[in-house]
DNA sequence: ACAAATTATTAACATTTGTTAAGCAATGCT
DNA sequence: AGCATTGCTTAACAAATGTTAATAATTTGT
């Protein structure tokens, strides 16, 4: 995606056709984008909760701590992705938001949310698809972690990861850069990292999946989605026709 | 909660209070209550979705198959809670919905949803508000079901279901109905149901839990949700003043 | 360019959970 | 009442994953 492009419109288009006031209405969201470096903290569980954020550019992800000193990395974003429609109903942040890389941010409080809703039913209902697509991804992830093997688990979240890049990136094929250390991978997974050093030996003995540091290659899509019994249902299907249904 | 009041008004009264208006626009939502057996399907996977349900009165719950022969329940529904929100998005099921008890339903199209987004803010705050928790819900349901032990899983989701019933039902105490089989909370809680039962024998060895058929006596219900590492600001935050926001 | 810190690999061993199978208890059916 | 079905428990064993620790490779900071 080219840096000069709204983010949030190339998300949203994907849903609908937007008339000019609404386009101007979602850039308005991405104002004042901040440079955020790797690493850094957006928020900390706890922190009042009263904006969302997009991401513009880089990697971020959200995780909790357990108390037995275990970490479960929850979501993982993306260009493009909103950050905290969770905590819409909170006052409070959940959980944890980190970058992953250098990336900018664009802050928007919650209220400029009820405009939207005000201003436009296209756009009250494409956030409101957007909502429930998460939820579909949050669903699939729980079944994967709760039901699947180790081996299934990593070929799921990779190709995943995999099909949400191709998303905005549409050049992507089976060779992308997956900034995440095997630490992290064992935190979204679920997973110990020494269990995850061993999956992706043997997912690479296999010829599966090449992981050299950050560098992923996957020879055989195909191949791979079939190891995590993967089902794009949840990702695939036909976008509903919305601006139908508000007619 | 009585079987005359709506149970969707008092699910939204929750959250913000409601002008007349908004009242007879959601109790609309609840018309045609169709009765529904223990053990129907309410949809399968695949079948075309066009339409929400509001449960007026008993059990259910959602589930996916996986391809090994596992089942994984993904939600159980109490009565007030609306079904099939995630799949706005989509114009298919995505997964399979079946009666635990016998109970009451009522459908209204997903356009109907359309309407309220056009005519009252609050109510589409509330509807995303509810949306939202519902998302704070799954994730924690994800840290349950990824990082923790048997133990602690059934811990945490039977002091879930306790609060969750204690919304609706403020006279429930340490003592209540769990209308699931060791074999479903295995599929609620990614275990065998074998382990399912070595779980609660140990868990009433320690004096935590009681179960005896579907009946429940949690004799301490501060030790249970200390064995689940329950942390309850995901249910138990001041609900946000949305009409605040709104005004 | 070097030292320090991080990240990944491997092995041995421990623990948790799954699987199979048998028997028992409860429930429903006729 | 008797039989069949379903649900629960227990035990023995198997498999998957976690833990600890030692080592090697890589990156980072100065």
């Amino acid at each position: 995606m080219s840096q000069d492009q709204s983010c949030i419109l190339h998300h949203f288009s994907h849903y609908c056709s937007l008339s000019k006031e609404e386009k101007e209405l979602l850039v308005s969201l991405e104002e004042s984008p901040t440079d955020i470096k790797a690493g850094s903290l957006l928020w900390e569980m706890g922190d009042p909760a009263s904006e969302f954020c997009t991401l513009k550019s880089g990697w971020a992800f959200s995780y909790r701590h357990l108390e037995n000193g275990n970490r479960q990395i929850l979501e993982v974003f993306l260009p493009g992705d909103i950050i905290g429609l969770r905590e819409f109903a909170f006052s409070q942040r959940l959980e944890n938001v980190r970058m992953i890389t250098d990336g900018v941010v664009c802050h928007f409080p919650h209220k400029r949310l009820l405009e939207i809703f005000r201003q436009s039913i296209s756009l009250t209902s494409v956030v409101f698809a957007i909502a429930s697509r998460h939820q579909a991804l949050l669903t699939e992830r729980l079944v994967n972690l709760a039901r699947r093997s180790a081996r299934q688990k990593t070929a799921h979240f990779l190709y995943e990861m995999y099909l949400r890049l191709r998303q905005t990136n549409s050049h992507i094929d089976g060779q992308f850069r997956l900034p995440l250390s095997q630490e992290q991978l064992a935190d979204i997974l679920g997973l110990s990292p020494v269990h995850v050093s061993r999956t992706f030996s043997s997912l690479s003995e296999e010829g599966l999946v090449f992981r050299d540091r950050h560098n992923l290659t996957i020879p055989d899509l195909k191949a791979l989605a079939e190891a995590g019994e993967f089902d794009d249902c949840y990702l695939h299907d036909d976008v509903r026709p919305l601006f139908d249904l508000s007619a």
